[in-house]
DNA sequence: ACAAGAATCTTGACAATGACTATATCGGTG
DNA sequence: CACCGATATAGTCATTGTCAAGATTCTTGT
């Protein structure tokens, strides 16, 4: 599985676009993203990653999938020891920032609005199990009574919105990351507590 | 001031890409954006915008200020007759979220991670310009008590956060603008009262 | 009024990119 | 072992962003 690299001009490609994509896009940005560099990088002529991906757009759905593959499996391991309420949700918002502190442009195409329809299928899904463990956090407290009653789904993407909207400000310089990082607590305590006096 | 449309080969270019570069944005989307076909749709050379835009990340600059310039009105606007702090709250909400809904790819665009370095503090003025009044909104309410004490800058950031990630799901397609909308009222609930029980 | 200079627009060119077609090579299967 | 699909290559094309001169309009100082 990881013996062939490239005796010939074959190898397994797709893997290697992804993982070699996601690094231009960490180090460089999205606009530095191009199939023809990753060609290039990889040693392949500018046509094979068309073998793998129709389309960039066919690139960038894929790396959507694996970049919310990939925060869900963060997401997860925030969560894997658990404490209150409070203390995990804490957990959860710094892996959630740290997550895109690390990879901004990785979520901004995450968040991107051009998913192929048949891709947005498979993306719905990812995003799905990558939010699974979060909102199972909240509505078990919501189960044991430690939060309000109410829709299960507003609750959780209110909590969501707050720390994507969060990450929205960061990715953009709105906010530093030593900043959010150092906001997290009270954004979560405002979150518990609610603005009404 | 409005009398020169474009008798000769002069004009009042600059504004005039600046909205047809919004409208592209609004009708299809951040990469249908070419520096060339705003400039055919114009009729003035390929190399004319480059007079008042030396590249085409100070046009997505120039595009992001007059973004947040507008989205500082519209937010004015709908906090122009003041109600109850929640009342304002969901009419501020909703005017973000309508904004969003109309022009998803301006607000991408807004949110983008490479505002060059000089636009970085003309643009920070017009997202401070923009936020000032639902920033006053929530600290007025906190100087009459009606609002948790705590830093300012914090209560301010969770509830723009919410907002704007909430935008981020409507633009990305995991919300469809009619869900945001059925959710607004419930959302701000949330934010007032709080999870915990 | 008028010449000088700045601002604006045009034309031409270039490299890079995404996408397409045709062709060659590899791997597995009957 | 021949066949065929998957994979990779080479070549090509239109489009785009950017740059460099050069032309045209507007402004400004005198």
């Amino acid at each position: 599985m990881t013996e062939t690299m490239s005796r010939y001009h074959h190898g397994d490609l797709r893997a290697a676009v992804l993982r070699r994509a996601e690094e231009v896009l960490r180090e460089s940005g999205t606009d530095a993203l191009s199939l023809r560099g990753i060609a290039r990088d990889l040693g392949v002529s500018h046509a094979a990653p068309s073998a793998h991906f129709r389309d960039k757009n066919a690139l960038f759905d894929a790396l959507a999938v694996a970049g919310f593959r990939r925060l869900g499996e963060v997401m997860d391991a925030a969560l894997a020891t658990r404490g209150s309420l409070t203390d995990d949700l804490v957990a959860f918002a710094a892996a959630y920032l740290d997550f895109a502190t690390d990879n901004p442009a990785l979520l901004s195409v995450m968040f991107a609005r051009k998913h192929s329809e048949t891709a947005g299928a498979e993306i719905a899904e990812a995003v799905a199990a990558a939010f699974a463990h979060p909102t199972a956090l909240l509505t078990d407290a919501q189960a044991r009574g430690e939060v309000v009653d109410g829709d299960p789904e507003v609750i959780g993407i209110t909590v969501l919105a707050a720390l994507q909207g969060l990450a929205t400000f960061v990715g953009s310089g709105f906010v530093t990351p030593e900043q959010s990082h150092g906001m997290v607590e009270d954004v979560v305590a405002t979150l518990m507590r609610g603005l009404a006096r």
